[in-house]
RNA sequence: GCGCUCGUAGCUCAACUGGAUAGAGCAUCGGCCUUCUAAGCCGAGGGUUGCAGGUUCGAGUCCUGCCGAGCGCGCCA
């Protein structure tokens, strides 16, 4: 079904045609404010140029060739703007399309893709921190809407869990296990310190570690068993942290470093076969010209060491490579943090210098800035540690259950504080552009006031509560025109939903969806303070009850976008 | 030194990708509860968009040069 932005880009670019024999766009948009009308067409000032005309004539042109159109009406304004006001007829049209339609007026992409989305990436042997909330939470959402649109999505969780490192952790797990000690892992952080110190303190730990490395890389079968060990316990670890947060991402999405490990040796020697990657220094490099080291010399991508070893720019490559050939993929999203850009720049290039993609396959890095605390440094806990993600999560559900505690209406209250708790965690951090720094405040995210999780819920909430006092022997339906400017606003605002997700698609500005959804529920409550619902006559108590079955359908719909659940009661 | 990202109200952020008098929310101040959840609503004040030029009918947005911040720049991931 067609917007009512879309429908007016249709009669505009068609009467443009007519008058002017050309096809521009319209650019149409929302007025910037009320008194200009619903929407506004900009396209005359540029059409002015190209033709060398008056912009203000060419307006009152096109508007004439618009005159028979009963649905809209339009005026010619400022420098030739050409504000547009919609009909109710129009507007209601497209309400009862939305209320028939458990999509709500989205129809499903017309060109499939395959579409990989690389996100959350933890570490094995490694406690999660803030920094990874970011990609989880970001990616994930990217994910829903993909979804939405019926796109092909694969998820694919890129864990951490080969490389040098791995040595030392393995030594100090030995070490453990002659000792006789627990070597369950309650504590990664102190585990991968207390190796670490080993590594830099004793000589012969550090000399054992290096071999151990050689051995885990030749695939000794005692190493590869402590290894799994560790990955054992990291992924039961992850299960604790990933259900929490609720997110798409399974075990089944976990596809891990070492799963390239057969592919690395073949990556090499294809590059260097194809000339793109040749020996410097005993190294193998893939040269790009354009990007340089400090010293001003041309830098190229090192994929092999002078010892042999590969690195996790060639574990790029081989899952890139992976995805293109053997998932099928049409498109690759990752979702990581902007210290990476240069890094997959190069990666991007060397795929397309050896045509593994064309330089239009769409590739790209969504990259997002660092969570920082209102001192606009690293999130610290109070002694100093980089505050870990379960303490986060702990943290905003303990928070959301004394908020709750104050007021609550329900006796869910845990269930509650995880849904209210989680959704200001992901909804501050989504609401903000991603490409900034993001500043981390509990007190702002855990309020009722402003745009926060707390508020849109709570909107969501009363719409419930009005709905259940619904009487049974009603149905609702929207009526034959607006019986009050607060009524108009919120009908306007539900049809913009589809228009909406589409323009927050490009780029993944999912900014824009927190933003929609605030406005929607600010519309709400402005009906709800202004205009009696259930206690006003029939006709109009069931024309109120089918814009909040709308509204709240589309809160809905908007927070399951960006990975948050509603409740009925709070 | 080079590259990337950024600089908007006291604070946190918008601005539909070049459009009208730069908007919200916090915070501050002032109103509204015998009324569907006041966890809400209504109103007020608050700006030389880092600085200086340029392009354009029109610039927070594009170009150039400064100033400032963060991040990155070969054998870690």
């Amino acid at each position: 079904m067609m917007t009512i932005k879309q429908y007016i880009e249709s009669v505009m670019s068609d009467a443009i045609s007519r008058t002017y024999n050309t096809t521009i766009n319209p650019n149409i948009s929302k007025t910037s404010k009320p008194i200009f009308g619903d929407y506004q067409a900009n396209f005359a000032m540029k059409l002015a140029g190209s033709i060398k005309d008056n912009p203000i004539t060419i307006a009152n042109t096109v508007v004439k060739a618009l005159a028979d159109d009963s649905h809209i009406t339009t005026s010619v304004a400022g420098p030739g703007f050409i504000n547009i006001s919609i009909s109710s007829a129009l507007l209601i049209e497209q309400l009862n399309q939305i209320l028939a339609c458990p999509r709500l007026g989205i129809e499903p992409t017309n060109s499939v893709r395959r579409i990989v989305v690389d996100y959350s990436n933890p570490n094995i042997a490694k406690e999660m921190h803030v920094g990874h909330l970011r990609s989880a939470v970001i990616g994930d959402s990217i994910c829903r809407i993909l979804t939405f649109l019926v796109h092909d999505v694969i998820r694919q969780n890129h864990i951490g869990d080969w490389g040098t490192q791995f040595g030392q952790l393995i030594e100090y797990l030995i070490d453990l296990k002659h000792l006789g000690e627990d070597t369950t892992i309650r504590d990664f952080n102190a585990f991968y310190q207390a190796a670490q110190q080993c590594f830099n303190n004793d000589p012969a730990f550090a000399t054992r570690s290096r071999k151990r490395v050689v051995l885990l890389q030749s695939g000794d079968p005692e190493t590869l068993e402590l290894w799994q060990q560790l990955v054992d316990q990291s992924y039961s670890y992850f299960n604790t942290i990933y259900p929490k947060l609720d997110l798409l991402l399974t075990m089944d999405d976990i596809r891990p470093e070492s799963y390239y490990n057969p592919m690395l040796a073949d990556t090499v020697q294809e590059l260097v076969a194809l000339n793109i990657a040749s020996y410097d220094d005993n190294a193998v490099v893939v040269k790009l010209d354009d990007i340089k080291t400090k010293s001003g010399d041309s830098m190229g991508m090192i994929i092999q060491k002078s010892d042999g070893g590969y690195l996790y720019a060639t574990t790029d490559l081989a899952a890139l490579k992976y995805r293109v050939k053997t998932l099928k993929a049409d498109e690759i999203i990752y979702v990581t943090d902007h210290r990476q850009k240069l890094h997959f720049d190069m990666v991007f290039k060397t795929a397309k210098l050896a045509q593994w993609i064309d330089d239009s396959y769409p590739i790209q890095h969504v990259s997002f800035g660092a969570v920082l605390g209102t001192d606009k440094k690293p999130l610290k806990t109070r002694s100093g540690d980089l505050i870990t993600l379960r303490q986060l999560l702990d943290e905003a559900e303990h928070k959301a259950a004394t908020l709750l505690s104050q007021k609550s209406h329900s006796n869910d209250n845990q269930n509650i504080a995880n849904i209210i708790g989680i959704g200001s965690l992901k909804f501050s951090d989504l609401s903000a552009d991603k490409q900034k720094d993001y500043l981390f405040n509990w007190d702002q995210m855990l309020s009722f006031d402003g745009k926060t999780a707390p508020y849109l819920i709570n909107a969501y909430v009363r719409i419930q509560s009005i709905l259940r006092q619904y009487p049974k022997d009603q149905s609702p339906r929207i009526a034959d025109d607006f019986t009050s400017p607060f009524e108009r606003q919120l009908a306007l605002k539900c049809t913009q939903f589809a228009d909406v997700i589409l323009e927050s698609t490009e780029g993944f500005e999912i900014q824009k969806i927190c933003q929609y959804v605030f406005e929607l529920a600010q519309l709400f409550h402005q009906l709800y303070e202004h205009c009696p619902i259930l206690k006003c006559s029939p006709e109009l108590m069931n024309h109120r009850i089918a814009l909040c079955q709308i509204t709240a359908k589309t809160i809905k719909q908007s927070l399951h976008l960006i990975g948050i659940r509603t409740c009925d009661y709070m």
